[in-house]
DNA sequence: TCTTAAATAATAATGATTATCTTTTATTTG
DNA sequence: CAAATAAAAGATAATCATTATTATTTAAGA
């Protein structure tokens, strides 16, 4: 692991002052939810997560929280059609997911065969690349084992 | 190319048949242009084309009848978080796409190496995987040309 | 401590999509 | 071909995650 939940924290709350952002409570616990989860959680995860400790906080503050933290970088987006949008701020640069349809589970995923395959993109559709979203749908091995 | 727009329209009107639906002139009309789009127009694209032809058509009607389409199958839906979906009846599978930020263009992509890909996601997080959806974001040779 | 710009919380607005309901029509049957 | 009917069209309302607005509170620097 190149950075674990602190450093991501640290990481975190370094940019944001120095970027001129003020450190709250709420914002500091909405922090370090997404900086040590792994779990890619939710808007409605986080603002449960975080009433616990700040029972009046807001959605509002969450979704404006995460659209900071997205603004500069260090939370990626995962939004979806029907379901609502995921985060993971424990890897913020774009990356491969595994989602599970049954439990809704993702799993990062990083393969170094990526490389290849943007480079084929590249060469086939002469687009100029700088980024992408990359998902696998199935079934987690836990719901695998619940289906037998 | 496996399916030319003909071909593609022949199967989806069997399909529609073959599952009881009726063919009205509306329904036809939308199945003609998705059939033969390559540029995976919006339903907001397809409703002003039909329109053309027939004045009082409601969106609603587009929306339905895609839905209908995508559940036989012969229509691939790309969802999108800020613009609104996206739709493929040509190659109605799924496929990776190459998305230009600054026109919307869409192309396709078809590589072998998503096989690969595919596999080695498999492996790496033990998950039965049936469905992808894989997108590329940058920019298009026209607008790269613009840009200069 | 005082000041002030930023953040929070509550609430309203948005916008694409879906649901509902009435009218119209494609297809089947006699 | 005419009648019957289930499905589709068209109009409009509802949904729901997200964003915008606004009044109140607060973090952080002077
Ligand atoms: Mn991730
Ligand atoms: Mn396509
Ligand atoms: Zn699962
Ligand atoms: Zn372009």
């Amino acid at each position: 692991m190149k950075n674990d939940g602190k450093n991501r924290l640290e990481t975190m709350i370094g940019k944001l002052k120095g970027n001129g952002y003020k450190i709250t409570p709420q914002r500091l616990a909405i922090l370090k939810i997404l900086s040590t989860s792994i779990g890619h959680p939710s808007v409605e995860k986080i603002y449960e997560q975080v009433k616990k400790n700040f029972p009046t906080i807001s959605r509002a503050t969450v979704y404006k929280n995460i659209l900071v933290i997205k603004d500069l970088g260090e939370v990626l987006e995962l939004a979806f059609s029907n379901d609502s949008n995921r985060y993971d701020g424990h890897l913020p640069h774009p990356h491969p997911h595994a989602i599970c349809t049954e439990c809704k589970k993702i799993v990062d995923s990083e393969l170094e065969i990526l490389k290849d395959f943007t480079q084929k993109v590249r060469e086939e559709t002469g687009f100029r690349i700088y980024d992408h979203r990359i998902d696998f749908f199935g079934l987690c091995p836990d719901c695998q084992k619940n289906k037998e």
